[in-house]
DNA sequence: CACTATTTATAAGT
DNA sequence: GACTTATAAATAGTG
């Protein structure tokens, strides 16, 4: 700048730092403008002067705007104190500053979540049975489907014409019905906790 | 700049661009820098290049970074997100996706949860008959005291100095005792399945 | 990255 | 604020 380069130090005259920062305000708003218009870029510029005027620029490529951030931060915030709290309860902490009659509702409701966890476990169980049954029906037609060609083609025909490869697709069936659930009824049985109608009767 | 003044719109030339980028979004933040110190300013600055980068640069002298705010929301986002559906699991909704084992786990913290809220319930009410013994012990106290006034005044008195009005906090007491609790006991006895001993062994 | 011609930005004064 | 001026800083293009 003029007379020499100038010192990076808060200038003491209130009024030439008044002028200073009006121009240099300007120029940087006009900056900021110029960059994200030549170069393609999403700039959010904000200043508040030392007397607590805000200046704000945006190119809100983006919708952003710097001053909703910090609200919209903020709402964000509350609410996701709200619902860690709210978790913790359905947790059965944080529980000191509730009301009894707020207890209860509580209360209520994790039975009410008991029971439809417990149906949705009922409803898994069924759609397995489902397939395992299903899948038993399919390998007794496929048995019968074979014996049905061995007595067409008789003792006539030396090689299968019928290829026994066909079995891949039965295996794989049968396969998949182990994955999505007999190797692991072992593992599921012994997973029963016994405290469901203990705990219940126990607390009337 | 150079050669006639340029016109203010995109850059067309990839890497000059680039370039001219790299050099202003520096200026722009020493620039930013400058206001903030020379004019006791309050500055916040954030770029997003077309590339996705994020420049950054804050004096936040109150507190205010306007750093990564859009990674902050976007974190905060799905956080809540995150909550949103462990909630609703908590509820006893949602629960398509989950494997048995997780139904499981889920069900075992519901009783866990169900514990505690009984407790925290029994804690309360052993509360409020603590209070409420407290409260007779004091009454019986206030009599005590107003006899042993009365037999010092003598017959000289003609009225109460200490109002027996004190029996309404007695009764209050009660009442919220009352309220709290007895009548929902019911309620929540009924509300009982006997559905996974049996499912569990049918499957196998 | 350095150089350079040219435009911008700037402080101080009017 | 707006204008002026002397000088520093920024910039686009080039090597």
């Amino acid at each position: 700048m003029v007379r020499g380069k100038i010192e990076l130090k808060k200038i003491e005259n209130a009024n030439r730092l008044q002028v200073s920062f009006t121009n240099r305000r300007k120029v940087l708003m006009k900056k900021a403008n110029d960059l994200s218009i030549l170069c393609d870029a999403d700039v959010a510029l904000i200043v508040f002067s030392s007397t607590g005027n805000v200046y704000n620029f945006s190119s809100r490529r983006y919708g952003y705007v710097a001053a909703d951030h910090r609200q919209r931060e903020e709402s964000m915030a509350s609410e996701l104190k709200r619902l860690q709290l709210a978790i913790e309860r359905a947790k059965g902490k944080e529980l000191e500053g509730m009301s009894f009659s707020d207890l209860i509702s509580l209360e209520s409701q994790l039975n009410d979540s008991l029971l439809r966890v417990k149906d949705q476990k009922t409803i898994l169980l069924n759609q397995l049975e489902t397939s395992r049954l299903q899948e038993k029906r399919t390998l007794e037609e496929n048995r019968l489907l074979r014996k049905q060609i061995e007595s067409m083609v008789g003792r006539g025909s030396s090689g299968p014409q019928v290829e026994p490869e066909k079995n891949d697709n039965e295996e794989h069936l049968s396969d998949t019905s182990l994955q999505l659930g007999w190797g692991k009824r072992k593992k599921l049985k012994i997973e029963r906790p016994a405290i469901t109608l203990e705990v219940q009767v126990s607390s009337d």
